[in-house]
DNA sequence: CTGAAAGCGCTTACAG
DNA sequence: CTGAAAGCGCTTACAG
């Protein structure tokens, strides 16, 4: 660990004071073309980097932005953070990650790393925040956005899925396919982290069907942990019932890929015994030939990272919503009551 | 954006100096038990967080560990982020989070990260340096630590998987169950990033074969770009042949479920008519069934992440290798020869 | 146990 | 165009 080489040390070598450095350094165009070629060549034979930490506190900003998400490897995490990533790399802001998988992690976050002056934006991921620290959170003197984390007291600026609308969308793709006897499996509602996903696609779904006049059997509700085993499980009871449904919608795409596994198990052919329809469009679904409703993940990331910049570099508060409309894929999982696929 | 409330302003009204302020801030024993309450009382009033860039700046360290990966949403980059993001949660680190999808950004990364003082330590995940660029990391400042990256001329710590013994591991299982027209489909050996895996598992497939007195047919050995879409295309034109192979040796999971499509399109039944044997074990393979060699990923992250907090913290350079060993797992893409799956 | 003061490496208003 | 100097907010050896 030899010892840095500084901005004096460059200073020094070139003849010239810091402050001149400094000015060659942050490009100012107030300098000597002859002093500033000289300077340059000095930071280039001395190999100079200058400190981050330095000029971050002499700047009073940290050219950071934090993501703080959950379960990073979910397909859903990682494609919103791509977006993220694509919309900060051409800026000069660095991407921190907090990756957060237990309730207690979560609030450790939540409780000081606005607070502190370590990064310049926070995006917050999919985790709604406790009730407690929503004020907090707004009085904070970090810009924040929202992604996907439904908080109906918080007026701070976020980008939101339609999952109403989307359990909608799934509802009547299927009612088109002249499906009456229509199971849900799920996650369970209440949920730590107050995820809200499951919920709202079931009530878009629930309403669309009871539009068409459909009443919910309680058979056909099931609900358990977000894992495509979980519903594998669930699916299978469901579908072992007498009366079974002829098509189910999962709340999410890898429940579906536990549907889909139930009905191979009970030698259920998909989609002529029964119709599959899932959520996300993950990349897996495309393997499988999934019919699911497709969120815009990676549009997302890149939306909050956008609303954020905005705040930041207009230093005025631009509280608002971001709404992705979520669209139906149809692949080869969902056919027509009678048999053979149709066009609604 | 009003003004920070700094340590001064805690000693101010705690009635101390700045310098017993810092104490308790660390956490130093010496401090007078009173004293210690009544300012952590006063940093709790006045909703009082330190500035890490100057404590970062006064302490000549960044508290920061920066890790530089390729190709974010890949199953695969995903899941070791997630072993070093476990292995650093407990530590008093940040993980910040470049993410490299060109030849360009990979360059100047590697030419500016590990030279700026930005923090305290460097994973490269499966990005091969440039052969330029080794000596400049061999002698930075800076710990660095290399997952997933073959290297040969550094001496740099480094995690790896043996891609060798994982791709003649899949050839044994082939040849255990009576295959002998065994075909290959793996991305081209020549890449701009430099990525070895390919190479390495077709260079341990084929040695096996050879010594079990199999010649390589051109015809079975197919290569191109590392999606399911282009070995999917490989994979049609190889089993169209007249002289298709029985088993079919995939450098990835994606690659194998390009060829499992192909099969299905051909009208071809796996395993029955053929088999198909992957590289990962991503989570979708779980899903289709597939049978693979698995690589350790998540383990591959954590072992990365602590060779470089033992390098930090003992400040010795400590250069090793770990190697990691792949395993098969077997599902029901593979059969023996004569049809029906058989004890290999 | 506590305080005054120097120092970390940069930036920038103020003079010249 | 350039320099001397103050300041960003913390830490820590040195005295007491």
């Amino acid at each position: 660990m030899k010892k840095q080489t500084t901005i004096r040390d460059v200073a020094r070598q070139a003849g010239v004071s810091v402050a001149t450095a400094s000015r060659v350094l942050n490009g100012r165009d107030v300098v000597n073309d002859a002093t500033r070629r000289r300077v340059l060549e000095v930071m280039e034979d001395l190999r100079y980097t200058p400190s981050s930490a330095a000029r971050n506190l002499s700047l009073g900003r940290t050219l950071t932005i934090t993501v703080v998400t959950s379960f990073l490897t979910r397909p859903q995490a990682a494609e919103r953070l791509r977006g993220i990533d694509a919309s900060l790399a051409d800026s000069q802001f660095d991407l921190v990650i907090y990756n957060v998988e237990s309730i207690e992690k979560r609030n450790q976050y939540f409780r000081t790393l606005p607070l502190r002056q370590r990064t310049d934006g926070l995006i917050v991921v999919s985790l709604p925040p406790p009730e407690e620290d929503v004020a907090r959170l707004e009085h904070s003197d970090v810009p924040i956005v929202f992604v996907d984390a439904r908080q109906n007291t918080t007026t701070l600026p976020r980008v939101l899925g339609d999952d109403v609308a989307g359990g909608a969308l799934a509802a009547e793709h299927l009612l088109d396919l002249g499906h009456r006897q229509i199971g849900f499996v799920g996650d369970a509602f209440e949920n730590p982290f107050g995820f809200t996903s499951s919920k709202d696609r079931f009530a878009g779904f629930q309403q669309t069907l009871s539009r068409a006049g459909i009443k919910p059997i309680s058979d056909h509700i099931a609900m358990g942990g977000h894992g495509r085993y979980e519903a594998h499980e669930l699916a299978v009871v469901m579908l072992s019932r007498p009366s079974r449904p002829t098509a189910i919608f999962a709340a999410s795409d890898t429940q579906a890929l536990g549907v889909l596994a139930a009905a191979q198990d009970l030698g259920l052919h998909v989609p002529d015994d029964l119709s599959v329809i899932g959520y996300d469009d993950i990349e897996a679904s495309d393997f499988v030939g999934l019919t699911t409703i497709r969120q815009q993940l990676f549009e997302s990331g890149r939306a909050g990272a956008q609303l954020l910049m905005a705040e930041i570099t207009e230093r005025a508060p631009t509280p608002q919503m971001v709404v992705l409309e979520p669209h139906l894929v149809r692949r080869r999982t969902t056919a027509s009551l009678e048999g053979g696929p149709r066009e609604p």
